[in-house]
DNA sequence: TTTTGACCAAAATTTAAAAATAGTCAAATG
DNA sequence: CATTTGACTATTTTTAAATTTTGGTCAAAA
């Protein structure tokens, strides 16, 4: 690894601790770039803008969960269990990356970039569940259907699991109670789906 | 029908009319009154504050919604026509009362009153739900499952997608394509969850 | 190539004044 | 007695101005 991309992962893994802890919005490029000790114009060499860091972030966390998947679908038992698996972990970031989830999540998604970023990180789901589709498929767990439109939905169904389950206001702060109670509801509907679609 | 609630009612529909066109925190109590030329310390004496109001219409319309569910449980096919229909017909509310329904949703939550009234809101909904799968396993369609636990996990999965569907920020203003395109995942949802519960 | 201090414009925060609003009440009306 | 009202207040909400913070740039240094 280059030694731009080692400066480049200190700057990310600062960002994020502070972003987990106080959200995106409550910490300045300033207070990243004095964690590591660097000056501000220093940190803007390294990434040209806020956005372009948090990206970084967000896609390094994809990465990371696209790796522990990647493992779980040897492991697995079934489909389900897959799927369980995934909310786990899911659940897991929610629960380490706390502030930057909830931020992400009521930031000025207005703005065309934070839409498409959204978007992507959306559609990257559905192909990670689209993949635990077919493969129910082709092992004749599942009957065939339409994987992309049905992935969509079980995607939204379960955002929608985590962002109403009874806190009814949206920016209302959540706790680990709270997490778990969606994480169960999340896992029940999981199960239902899933048994809407066997094959049997 | 005596005076007082005629009285009531008027000022039900009035206040009515005003809130799902400019919304509820948009629209103050002397301008109800004016619209039906009293004072506000009269509209005052009919309803005991802002709150009550808002309650009786709340009210007023999910049991308008209940009798229109009402007809349909003799008319419909089976379960899932049943939940289809009640989907247009809550459809149907959110485009006739579009403000009122948006701001009902990101009131001060907070407020304990508020969470009450969206709990009962929320579990009436869950009460005809239950009684829609309840007659689906008396006449053998659906398995036997936990019909309270179940219906819960329905409505709440069905809201979950009108909340987040792919207008990614909850506060944005919805349009009617937008409904559509919710109304389309929730019929989706629904199959997709009757089928996990059908009895083969 | 990497780093920095000095700098700027735009955005966020704070503050105080002004306006609007929910809710009250004694008195009037019928 | 049931209903209505104008006048009043306490609290929010809005508005606007002053101030601070912050994102981002740049020329120059290391």
């Amino acid at each position: 690894m280059s030694t731009v991309d080692d400066k480049r992962n200190q700057i990310i893994e600062a960002a994020l601790k502070r972003f987990s802890h106080f959200g995106i919005a409550k910490t300045s490029m300033s207070e990243v770039a004095d964690d590591l000790k660097l000056s501000k114009a220093n940190l803007y060499y390294y990434f040209p803008d806020k956005f372009a860091l948090i990206e970084a972030i967000a896609y390094r966390i994809i990465d990371e969960s696209d790796a522990a998947i990647e493992k779980a679908f040897d492991e697995a038992e079934g489909t389900l269990d897959l799927l369980i698996r995934m909310l786990e972990m899911k659940k897991a970031y929610v629960e380490k990356y706390y502030m930057l989830i909830l931020n992400l999540h009521e930031m000025n998604i207005h703005e065309e970039k934070w839409k498409t970023l959204a978007k992507r990180l959306f559609q990257r789901e559905v192909g990670t569940i689209s993949r635990i589709f077919e493969q129910g498929i082709a092992r004749n767990e599942l009957v065939t259907f339409d994987v992309a439109a049905t992935s969509e939905l079980y995607v939204a169904m379960i955002r929608g699991l985590a962002m109403f389950c009874d806190h009814a206001a949206p920016h209302a702060l959540i706790d680990r109670d709270e997490i778990a109670r969606i994480f169960e509801k999340q896992k029940q509907a999981a199960a239902i789906v899933i048994n809407g679609l066997r094959d049997r």
